[in-house]
DNA sequence: GAAGGCCTGGAA
DNA sequence: TTCCAGGCCTTC
C-alpha cells in the first residue's frame, strides 16, 4: 500500500542514482503488470537514459531521453528495488532494467499485480486513466478552497479522501491518521462538517503526510525502499493497524468499521 | 454514491 | 479451507 510518503521517498532515491543511466537491457518476466505493447516497449527503452524522475500522486514518473516517459504504479504491493542481479529472481518480478555503466539493476517486483508500468510519449495522454484525471495534491490545495470544496459534497469524509479525482495521494493508511489528527469521524458527511474542523483537516494531512516521508514512509507488509530497507513511520500510527488498541490520546480502544469495502480504524472518542 | 472485482500471501 | 488486506476500475 505504498501511498504519497512511500511513493515520495522511493522518488528521491531515484533520483539520486538513475539520472544520467543509459539501458542498455530490457528484461519483461510478466507481461501482465506492462500496460504498453511488449515489443514497442522493449524496443524504445533500449539505449535511452533517464533524464528526471518525479512522482504525481501516487504514479512514478521516468522522463527519459527522446520525450518518452515510463510510468510506474505500485498499486498495493508494487516495490521497485536496486541491486545487484538477487540469487533467483523469483515469479514476482516483473521487470528488470540494466544500465551501461553501472551493475546496479532497477527490480520491479509486484506479488499482487495491480501494479501498472506504462511507457508513452511526451503530450500524449499520460496513464490510460489516472494520471490526467488526478486531483491537486495535497499541498497545492489552499485550505480555503479544500474546505469549500468539501462543503458541496456529500459523501462520507473518509471515501472523499480516498478519492483521487479530489485530491492525489492519499491511501488508507494517511486517510485513517489525518482523520484521527483532525478529530472527525470517517463516517461524516463531508457537507456537515464544520469549516474550521475541515480546515483542520487540510493541516492534519500536511502535518502527517510530512512525517511519514521523514520518516521513510510506512513498511506494512511489502513496502521497502529502493534499497531494500523498511520505512519507520508505522512505529507512529495512531488508528491505522491498531485496531482493540487504545487510542494514544484518550485511552480508549481503537474502533474498526467497514466502508465500501474498506476498512477504517478510529478512536469513538476523539472522532466525531 | 456505493458495491463488486481483480490478485496473492498469510492468518484464522 | 476460507477470509482478508486495499490500489483502482467498472457497474449498479
Amino acid at each position: 500500500m505504498p501511498e504519497l510518503p512511500e511513493v515520495e521517498n522511493l522518488v528521491s532515491e531515484l533520483g539520486r542514482t538513475l539520472p544520467g543511466c543509459v539501458i542498455s537491457s530490457v528484461k519483461v518476466q510478466n507481461g501482465e503488470i506492462l500496460k504498453s505493447p511488449r515489443a514497442w516497449f522493449s524496443k524504445s527503452l533500449l539505449g535511452k537514459s533517464i533524464v528526471r524522475i518525479s512522482r504525481r500522486g501516487k504514479f512514478i514518473r521516468m522522463d527519459l531521453t527522446d520525450g518518452l516517459l515510463l510510468w510506474f504504479h505500485l498499486g498495493m504491493t508494487g516495490q521497485l528495488l536496486l541491486g545487484g542481479l538477487p540469487p533467483k529472481l523469483g515469479r514476482h518480478t516483473h521487470l528488470v532494467l540494466s544500465f551501461r555503466d553501472t551493475k546496479q539493476r532497477l527490480y520491479f517486483r509486484d506479488p499482487r499485480r495491480f501494479g501498472q508500468v506504462v511507457l508513452t510519449r511526451e503530450g500524449e495522454e499520460a496513464f490510460p486513466s489516472g494520471v490526467k484525471r488526478l486531483g491537486p495534491e495535497p499541498k497545492e490545495w489552499g485550505t480555503e478552497e479544500f474546505v469549500s470544496c468539501l462543503k458541496k459534497r456529500r459523501g462520507r469524509i473518509k471515501n472523499l479522501l480516498l478519492n483521487q479525482r479530489l485530491m492525489a495521494g492519499l491511501g488508507n493508511i494517511y486517510a485513517d491518521e489525518s482523520l484521527h489528527r483532525a478529530g472527525i469521524h470517517p463516517l461524516r458527511r463531508a457537507e456537515r462538517i464544520p469549516r474550521k474542523r475541515l480546515s483542520r483537516l487540510h493541516q492534519a494531512i500536511c502535518e502527517v503526510l510530512g512525517e511519514a516521508i521523514r520518516w521513510g514512509g510506512s513498511s506494512i507488509d511489502d513496502y521497502l525502499h529502493l534499497n531494500g530497507e523498511k520505512g519507520r513511520f508505522q512505529e507512529f500510527h495512531k488508528v491505522y493497524g491498531r485496531a482493540g488498541k487504545d487510542c494514544p490520546g484518550c485511552g480508549t480502544p481503537i474502533q474498526r468499521l467497514k466502508l465500501s469495502g474498506r476498512s477504517s480504524a478510529f478512536c469513538p472518542h476523539c472522532q466525531r
